[in-house]
DNA sequence: GATGAATGAGATTTCATTCAT
DNA sequence: AATGAATGAAATCTCATTCAT
């Protein structure tokens, strides 16, 4: 969609009528199809969850526990090609969510069973790993456009079992529900401030 | 100043007048002290660089090459109290940034002189890091206030000397500088869009 | 256009709302067609460089070289019905100012070689003319519509051939050019004060 | 005054501020001498009438008829020291109007007697020479000082008996009060609008 | 009496959204 | 069903005026 590169070369304040005339449509068009601005956004998050989801099954079918390192490959590579939605894409409350959860559960469970990451690894330090890569590929952008590959060695590195047992306990995967219950700040702010 | 708690719970597009109403001042005083929206930005990355630099120099003191791993966990917990300028922060060239990386190659070198950290890590990893906690800590902000302790466990876990080498090569510093050198993808965007 | 009508009665510094509620059309509307407050007046600025042109081009036909009186009479009369633009008619530096220079170079030469003007009169002369038309348009406006033309009789009798020769020397073209070349004042200041 | 100079390097629209701060005062000072910005403009306005006023008075002590030749050169030479309160100067219904038309119609009166001026020559075509000298001065401004000796060079030469008659009836009287009855057209506008 | 920081209404401009064609 | 001109609320910033010190 032609939205994607769009909000990915403005990010996401480009105007509507930047994108409608991207896509090569009339801004009514865009509108009797994507409610809102926003609902366009979640269209496309949609579309990168699923195939983000795609990419957690085939990652599934890898050999030897290496399922997860490749998911986390693959998924940061889509996502430095869709670096528009990504202020919003694991901030939303999306249904998809839940199914890439599921996912990720047993990509890490196959990974510990395989001796390939820590045993105290857990599902919940995948998020806050996928959210971390967003921080990376959000900066780097174009100007580096393999940064996070070196960032990514690195975190997976620290997920190999150690010696030295990771400090801090987990995040719980309520607190993980309850982030993701709320929209990012930004939008929030601006729906609040209309009041 | 009351103008970072704002930005903390509505993000940098909270209103002027959200900020001054929170200030408890009118408007016209806020434009006395800050120039511009952006001037009132700026003003509050530079306090938070200038208390990263301080927490640099004071992590330098300390002994074994724990310097860094002390320098990230402070510097963390302080952006973390300071949420409302993250998307600034590392993404503008600013005068301190220049400081901030002299003390954090210093860092970087002592770490690996004691061999806390693998001899294949650079500085500009760390800015990487940096980037990429930005990305949990703006995500988990006040729902799971610590969870960025426990990434960090990750990354500095990522960061010892291991058997297996890094497999791809540090970003160069000139990227590092060509990154900074633009402003943050979205302010670039409405500039560009005015032209 | 409805703008000229509000500039006329309100002064330039109509509020651009004013304009819009005047032509019945919401702001961004407005805004659409003219990119800024400024685009708007300088439309209407060349609309009337326009049809003054045409009336210098008509005036050229006149036989017996009266073409210059006419011009003078038709333009003022022209300026008398958008006393809305003049303020910035003749002190804007506007590509068609040059256009209308050569026709009344032409138009007071043809004069002169009729004997219908003095000798020593330049076409720098009818610059100054048409800027104090513009006090006397300016200050009459709509409460002695007429006014200018009484005046006008003065000053093209002050422009006959006489035995007592202009005590001063006329402008020179470059000084023209200079004060062309610089907008009206106010404008001017309120931006050198914002440097 | 120090409001004088502002007004003349900048404008009417020059803010209260940049006077204060030239006056060498406060603002809470400048607005207990004048009650308002507009107040402001009127003292200057005044002081510039006033010094008109006792220029008439000089010059009717001239011999032969020539008073009012000497008097519109020497009020325009000292309205060009003060360009800052044109705008205002001849539009405002100013109390000493009164006094200068008197003056001015004996300096008319005087010079018709001696046949320098022709007979249909009135007071009010006085007035609408000094517009029109504001209309040349105002633009002219700064960039060609004596562009207006040249210009009062014309327009006295047309006010020298001529075979000629003028073409058109003078302004009555009362239309001169009518247009000074009213303010300037952008001061009303500012006035209205807020209503 | 003097000061200048504080105020907030108002100006210009942008843009998500609607609706006549 | 598609279009894109029109809308107007909201954002940033300015400045005449007030008032606590």
């Amino acid at each position: 969609m032609a939205a994607g590169q769009v909000f990915t070369e403005k990010g996401l304040e480009a105007s509507v009528a930047d994108v409608a005339r991207a896509a090569g449509v009339g801004m009514g068009t865009l509108y009797r199809r994507f409610a809102s601005k926003e609902a366009l956004i979640e269209a496309l998050v949609s579309d990168v969850l699923e195939q983000t989801i795609a990419m957690a099954r085939e990652a599934a079918e890898r050999p030897e526990g290496t399922g997860l390192e490749h998911f986390l490959q693959a998924s940061c590579s889509y996502q430095a090609e869709h670096l528009g939605c990504l202020p919003k894409l694991w901030s939303t409350d999306h249904p998809l969510i839940a199914t890439a959860r599921t996912l990720i559960d047993d990509l890490v469970a196959d990974a510990q069973a395989h001796g390939r990451v820590r045993d105290d690894l857990t599902s919940t330090d995948i998020s806050l790993v996928l959210w971390s890569m967003r921080g990376v590929l959000e900066t780097t952008g174009a100007n580096a456009p393999d940064a996070w590959r070196r960032h990514l060695d690195i975190v997976v590195a620290g997920m190999r079992p150690a010696a030295e047992a990771l400090a801090h306990r987990p995040v719980s995967q309520q607190q993980i529900d309850r982030i993701l219950a709320r929209r990012d700040p930004s939008t929030t702010a601006s729906r609040e401030g209309a009041r």
